[in-house]
DNA sequence: ACTAGCTACTAAATCGGGTTAGTCGGGCGT
DNA sequence: ACGCCCGACTAACCCGATTTAGTAGCTAGT
């Protein structure tokens, strides 16, 4: 890592910020006070007295000096910061990145700023976090894949969370619906023998999903043997871990022919597992991942995976969010609101030829 | 989407936020004077003179009443936010997000957070939010892969930006060594007919990273066919770009054993194509792609692609704009900081075998 | 006895705006 | 001629902290 100075110099250096007008200053060339000024600006039903022609004076004005109220100042007497905060597991993982975006959307057309953190599944962050945000004075909360159990004196909603706490509102996945179209999905191929990757214990979908998927066993009268059940193990966000749990499915030496993993990271790692241990993938296998990250559908063979709209529940968290922070809800209102996934059919998934399977 | 309660209800709901005590609060409730009150707690030195006992009783009370300095007050005076503006193209993507991972790794652990807006490519919107950003207060900005021009009050870092702008450090690969790696590797292992996939134009590496390709490429004495240069094209972030640029390609029928896309997302996008096309990767056709995201190692085959630190990149980003903002240098300090690639030879390339070549 | 010097604090201004209760001058009604 | 109301503003306080210039009370020195 070197440093040295290079390369050509910009196209245009366009601007360079003046230092910010106060109000005070505005008023004072204006020859009125800032009480007037603010008023007029604030268009405070207050100003209706004031002329026309004043207030024109006062807004030209305001234009041509690019006058910007300080965010602190107001933040200060409002006791609003049109800022909240958005924690996720980690920040580079696909998951998080998806709901994200869809939050940033809706929040930046509305004047809303948002500070992100993530906590790496590390307990005390989980917790310490949530006080930093409050330290600076958000708006509101938004906790994505985190199990949450704190009531805050400011609304908060999750992406994923499964709690039912005061002052949270969930936005979850109809995880019925998803047990059910990925389970018939492969029992309609002829699936029987079917493998599982749960997810670790400190996802929040963990437990919901494995809930779901034992009962639409059920319904399909699916038996589910505990020697094809594996877990992800560690916190990294890579498709080593669903490598890992493949390797201790397949050594095992249970014969499937179906694996459903907790998501479309760790359903990669598995592929590779089962193409290194001489499975071909869908011919001997069939994989079914989890969420539909952007890379799902260009993987070779492309995933099959239950689409969960991860953009669309961080939009509608966000919109949540403002419209309980607008109603100054801060508490009562748990509840939540439910999304539907929806099955992608790609790649990885084949009618069960034989009786070909592992051993 | 439908809204109902249900869930278990929370383990612990363990806190509520009291209405937060004032620093004028907490010197009535002593029988002092907010003056003194701040003095102490900010270990002044004017406060050397103040008993060691009356510190105590201080320090107990903010303590036991929680005490903590309002953030909007602090920053209307020490007019410092301690909050920094991050610019991506866009969140979810896997570059953006490796970046960003490293900035806040220094940043949180420097007691600064920071804002996150992406511009997905809008002329209009890269010229907007550092606007909003500073009149947020933003102590200075970090922007990654973004094309820069601007010059602002605050200080700027940008990562992959190659403009020398006044008051704006550039973080960046070593671009050279990044196309003398990947080609001398293609090169060794027999390929002379090399296929290229540039980046879009927006992309602020696009223009570094081809001048370097072709110096490279001269230096082997490699000759570079314009009928095997392609390029993305739109803004979307996934490998269909990558999809479309090499049907592109191979619709010109020209030969060629190797493709270098622009980076792994478009190199996914290639693969998919090839293999559309009849070709086998690697034996018909070697691909390399850029920059080593998550899941390149989970590609099947794996991907062999130039490493670029992204993380690291992010993390030496937040380092160097906080050395800055805290020597106070809002301008001059142009130059650049250059990281090393490193080529992660994988399953996508291999020695080229006879002469089999698409036609 | 008077001041210099110290200890232990505090008053008041400041950061930049928002808000509420006035003030001041003039026109109108009777 | 007197009071009243209205239009057009403004003084002054508030948000919550930081900081500078003091002050009050005491001791020590000459």
């Amino acid at each position: 890592m070197t440093t040295k100075k290079k390369g050509k110099s910009a196209g245009k250096t366009v601007r360079m910020g003046p230092k910010p007008v106060s109000l005070k200053e505005l008023a004072e060339h204006l020859g009125l006070s800032p009480a007037t000024v603010s008023l007029v600006i604030n268009r405070s039903p207050v100003a209706d007295s004031i002329p026309q022609e004043t207030k024109d004076r006062v807004l030209a004005a305001a234009r041509k000096y690019k006058y910007r109220p300080s965010f602190f100042a107001r933040s200060l007497r409002a006791q609003r910061s049109f800022t909240i905060g958005v924690i996720v597991p980690e920040v580079s993982d696909g998951y998080s990145a998806s709901v994200m975006s869809g939050v940033e959307d809706y929040l930046l057309q509305e004047g809303y700023f948002y500070f992100v953190v993530s906590h790496r599944h590390r307990a005390d962050l989980i917790d310490e976090y949530p006080r930093l945000f409050l330290e600076r004075s958000v708006d509101g909360l938004i906790a994505v894949d985190t199990p949450w159990t704190l009531q805050l004196s400011v609304p908060v909603v999750t992406v994923s969370g499964h709690n039912q706490v005061k002052g949270v509102t969930n936005i979850v996945l109809d995880h019925v619906r998803a047990a059910e179209i990925a389970l018939k999905h492969l029992f309609q191929l002829g699936h029987r023998e079917i493998a599982f990757i749960k997810g670790q214990e400190f996802s929040s979908d963990t437990e919901v999903r494995w809930a779901n998927i034992e009962k639409a066993a059920r319904h399909l009268g699916l038996r589910i043997s505990s020697a094809l059940i594996s877990q992800l193990q560690g916190d990294s966000p890579s498709p080593e871990l669903g490598y890992e749990a493949t390797r201790k499915l397949l050594s095992s030496h249970k014969a499937f022919t179906a694996l459903f993993a907790f998501n479309d990271i760790s359903a990669m790692g598995a592929i590779r597992a089962l193409r290194e241990a001489g499975f071909r993938v869908p011919e001997d296998v069939s994989v079914v991942g989890f969420d539909d990250i952007q890379s799902a559908a260009y993987q070779n063979p492309a995933l099959t995976t239950v689409r969960q709209p991860l953009r669309e529940m961080g939009r509608i968290a966000a919109e949540t969010l403002l419209r309980r922070i607008r109603a100054s809800e801060s508490n009562s209102h748990g509840g939540e609101t439910m999304v539907e996934p929806k099955l992608m059919i790609r790649e990885t998934t084949c009618r069960v030829s034989n009786g070909v399977a592992p051993r």
